[in-house]
DNA sequence: TTGTAATTTAATAGC
DNA sequence: GCTATTAAATTACT
């Protein structure tokens, strides 16, 4: 568990002295230096072709894995970890609907 | 920000109709039904327990939780959002006043 | 309008 | 690879 330490942000104070793209590379910079990657933002176009393979197989393999992050233009890693918070979604729909199916027969049965 | 289209809430103009209660419910079950659970309305009094406990800890475990859950009579889903919203909150605050302070120091450079 | 409860999801830790 | 959390970003209500 990281205990975030917080030896907050000296970028933000500059914020507004630099131009977008080095606003970024900064913000990245400082969140590598506290530990954390900067959250990816994915485009729709990248999501939607994730989800199109999501689909059809949602245990790609290393080289599907490849080519999706040459395609799509992202680091292999960042499309292991989609599928798997990905994989982690399905299921808990999956849970969520059946805990309503089962809510809906109990209530039907008291209603029999 | 702006964003009103909404097909908006066939409750709310007949809202004068119903008593306090009655509106209260009627909006809590339009809210699960639009997929969103109500907002909760902390009392003063759980807000200062949950405050005194965030001040010394600010990641408190499930077994804090739990207890806090029982002590406050609150769900214990609703305590760990609070301290999710909570430390974002500290963290903005943080960035803000850094951002003040370097802002201060930048001027005060210039007229050095 | 503001503050904040709630939601979604990318990233992380531990097993 | 999965589970449980966390942080970031946003949404939407009071």
């Amino acid at each position: 568990m990281v205990d975030h330490p917080m030896p907050e942000e000296r970028a933000s104070k500059y914020e507004n002295y630099f131009s977008a793209s080095e606003r970024l590379s900064l913000k990245r910079e400082l969140s590598w230096y506290r530990g954390r990657r900067p959250r990816t933002a994915f485009t729709q176009n990248q999501i939607e072709v994730l989800e199109n393979v999501f689909r059809v197989n949602c245990y790609p393999g290393i080289d599907i894995r490849e080519d999706l992050a040459r395609k799509l233009n992202l680091e292999e890693d960042r499309i292991q970890i989609w599928f798997q918070n990905r994989r982690a979604k399905l299921k808990r729909s999956h849970r969520e609907s059946q805990f309503l199916m089962v809510k809906k027969n109990f209530n039907t049965n008291l209603l029999e």
